[in-house]
DNA sequence: TATGAATGAGAGTTCATTCAT
DNA sequence: TATGAATGAACTCTCATTCAT
């Protein structure tokens, strides 16, 4: 007779649970949303049981927001200490923040953190507003600066710097959500790389061949 | 015995009363999410009691799927016999699809199933995949036969056609979150026609100023 | 083939429904303490399901507080009706109300809230206050008014007003916890009518014999 | 080899640690009633972890018994030793008794002992039993021995002695619970001493002036 | 012996769904 | 058809108990 081996049945892990936990439970919330998020499923995926999630956060709401604030701080961090290093004209400050974006945003699972907020705004408003606040308007701030010096040097045109911004971050938005939202249904899956320059192509130089004849709108 | 009188062709269906279900779900999805919405509140806000709503539609995840379809059906509608009534150029063509598509989706209520199909993808993959086999699909070859054929007569630039079309549409987009989701934060609002001019001004002519120097992508 | 019969699985009871579950929980709160009371025997005793309660009370402590609440009043209006129909000397009074209470109180289920209220004054301490004010020191005024009463007509020797009142009423309390907490053990129960008349006994005429040699205690 | 201290014979219990745990978890029973009370709390009051509860007691319901069973027979020797030392008339071994069981039990924390088995009687049946046995019984013989004794000797008037010396001793029991669950709403708290004199002073004399006229009862 | 992280059964609570009225 | 009382499965959260350290 073989005698069983003693293997424990569970292990201390108090330093690294935590980002365990959250790493979890990101991935749910992202999959299902807040409501539809269940605890025992965030539980299985970080590989404890039900009880051991309520040693690390008080309940599911103040996990869901230790989520997001961690995922936001850490990338904002990342986003910011990027940022600072590259100087250049505007074209380059503008490919350089689009793409940092596109790779450290887009292609992590942090990418889930924008949509979770864009999905719970109504639930969380406060999430939302400390989203907004922390992230959105330092992105806007980022952009409109860049946008100004390129339009002082006379690199750029005289665009509506209150609303530009949000068209030129666009496409990113869209990016994450399509991955997380349409990406299982197309077929060639989505080339992040050709988004981008898809992106800065329109971006700069624009669509129309004769921009003497240029006509605005309606 | 009264005749009933006769029903106009234009009508698109008979009971009038779902119809208030359907607006009255759409409401409360869009704001909470499919799992946060209770259909008490559905009920309430329809001025009924929660028992009637089981006798138009089955259960919650049906409700759901009707909102959904007919939001879209009402609008794709709208939005096509709009679109097959405009002649001219591809600047045209574009500004008028990008235009509509403001004034018909983002502006009015419908601009919450967007939001929806992008929160509850995860949940409801068939109605995601239902929704982007009708919407997005459609909305892609819109696009992309504008972009064509600009770029076939001349007034385009060459272009990505498999990647420009999500750029085009982009702004469009992420006017309608930002409505449902950051609105509320904003102390001048979302002014939608500013935004469509800037996507405009910039799709169509770029940023930058001298393109002759510019010869970037691809 | 008998067809099996229409045998209804419930029935809307409305009416009936609150003062039932109160008296279910009344039952299960006096037997097990309010912790220790799961609402499911709750449920199970007035008949009904675990979601039914919460149609009717709001959570276990509401349930908790209109049971105590509910009991108390009907109980104070009751015993002050009786209590204001009585007319005579002190000794009429006093017996009057010790009889009335112990028939009232004691006898009956009611006799359950004093018993929880004691046992419950740490976790409760709300209502361990308000009935300290409703009913307590409604009974203390009543005991007080009749000593004092008794004493200015010469009838009842002088005693402190502030300690006698409840040395009066102890007997009563005791009568009641007996009931709820010993009575399983005595092989003979408790006649309350005998504990009444050993305590009017002793209250009137004191246990020693000679009053003309009394010298009080230590 | 350290020559142990002989150990002075008078000392109940090797262990000290075991006390401090029961003296925390009597704090916290008394206070809360068994089931609200968390072993965590226990745990944290004692000063150690709630896993060493677990070394000295199997499980909470056994802590639960320990706690009784030590305040009890600690008590009741000390009682009794007290109660042997007495000789005298019945009046002054009842005065005597009445004020040892104020001093010993109404004024120590031990009178949290018996609020707690008035509250916990329906949920442990067999503590209460116990209690019965050997306090209630043992109480009441000692009331009851009193009460003949003083009967035969004249001293006292004839009384119904299965019932009588529940009320001899309802006002002990009275006094510990109002300590336990009104003491806080009572601006000018609970003078022991006044109470006990007040119902020395109503058992002995009786409240009535003249007792020619009184004959009432059995 | 002592700790406290981890467990998991069980309680309170919610709410989609059913059904007597 | 319409209601809303009643249900019960499912979820969040608690806490006595266990066990790796």
């Amino acid at each position: 007779m073989a005698t069983s081996p003693p293997e424990p049945r569970w292990q201390r892990r108090a330093e690294a649970r935590p980002q365990e936990l959250l790493e979890a439970a990101l991935a749910e919330f992202v999959a299902r949303g807040y409501a539809a998020t269940r605890l025992d499923e965030v539980a299985k995926r970080a590989g404890v049981s039900k009880g051991t999630l309520y040693l690390y956060y008080e309940n599911k709401a103040e996990l869901f927001k230790a989520v997001v604030r961690q995922s936001l701080v850490a990338n904002l961090d990342e986003a910011e200490a990027a940022m600072s290093a590259c100087h250049g004209g505007g074209r380059e400050l503008l490919s350089y923040f689009l793409s940092e974006f596109t790779r450290r945003i887009s292609a992590s699972p942090l990418s889930g953190i924008p949509k979770l907020i864009l999905a719970e705004a109504g639930n969380f408003p406060e999430i939302a507003h400390f989203y907004y606040e922390e992230v959105v308007q330092r992105g806007r701030s980022l952009v409109q600066g860049i946008l100004k010096q390129g339009m002082d040097s006379g690199e750029f045109r005289r665009v509506d710097l209150d609303y530009a911004w949000r068209v030129v971050v666009a496409p990113l938005v869209l990016g994450i959500l399509w991955k997380h939202s349409f990406l299982a249904f197309e077929p060639d899956g989505l080339d992040f790389e050709r988004h981008l320059q898809s992106h800065l192509d329109l971006l700069f130089n624009g669509l129309v061949t004769d921009h003497d004849t240029a006509k605005d709108a309606p």
